[in-house]
DNA sequence: CTTGAAATAACATAGGT
DNA sequence: ACCTATGTTATTTCAAG
């Protein structure tokens, strides 16, 4: 990883649709060893794939919200079968694990006010184990970044 | 916004790279007419961009965090200033205005923990008008959607 | 890593249903 | 809106240096 992958990584977080001669050029290499240098990243996993990026209000999705979640217990057979659950949940966008008094914090995109408060009443609190959760919804977006600096 | 942009909406944020053909293929329609319609995706805003998926660790970035910011007050001046000074701090991935006792919620990525402490008291905590803010490390990702499902 | 060449494939446009 | 057809451009692969 020297500096012109450092270049590479950070181009193609910006826009992944330039063409490879424009990526070539601005990494002052030849298209073909940029292309090499691409499908290299690609195959270690450094980029693990492209995705378009949508606005989510022109999609009808209203509702942005975060949930935390506090379970009952902490064995390993509750939070296997959460963490199956939440993977199956649409809405989820993120959810992590984390440290300290709450256990998850995830992510929630959804329609409308109606939409949310059916999912968290019928299949997010729905889900054994779960023992409180607390959902905060979001007014506005301040930053939203697709990719890190690097 | 009929059926058929609705598969294009769900193919291009699973994988953007895939080629107009075969997202022609797919959606059921010629190449020509398939292009047209993911032009006019673009052209409205719907589609927002393309961008590389990166593996965050493989870029040494192995901290993961939520900080809670409460302002001390909540007049439009100091807002607008925090507003400001968070857009130009590359660790901020997402900021939220939150509804409710927390003003704010956003999620930074760091390479380490030493770099997050510094970031916190260094560069975040500094910001006017910060009354207090409050951190949670996460400890592991359960999911991470890159799109809405549409 | 570069250049250059050749094959393949994508893109953009035009004209027609 | 969609399709087919066409010229142009880009990508990809390969070889040689």
């Amino acid at each position: 990883m020297d500096e012109i992958n450092r270049k590479i990584v950070n181009l193609l977080q910006q826009d992944s649709s330039i063409t490879n001669q424009q990526l070539a050029e601005a990494i002052g290499l030849s298209p073909a060893s940029s292309l090499e240098r691409v499908r290299k990243l690609e195959r270690s996993g450094v980029i693990r794939g492209y995705t378009a990026l949508m606005d989510r209000r022109k999609l009808g999705k209203h509702i942005k919200a975060y949930i935390f979640i506090t379970m009952r217990q902490h064995n390993a057979q509750l939070m296997n079968r959460f963490n199956q659950a939440v993977a199956d949940l649409p809405e989820v966008m993120e959810c992590d694990r984390l440290a300290g008094e709450k256990d998850y914090l995830m992510k929630v995109v959804c329609d409308n006010i109606e939409d949310f408060e059916a999912f968290t009443r019928e299949r997010l609190t729905t889900i054994p184990g779960i023992d409180r959760t607390s959902s905060t919804i979001v007014l506005s977006t301040l930053v939203e970044r697709s990719g890190v600096e690097y």
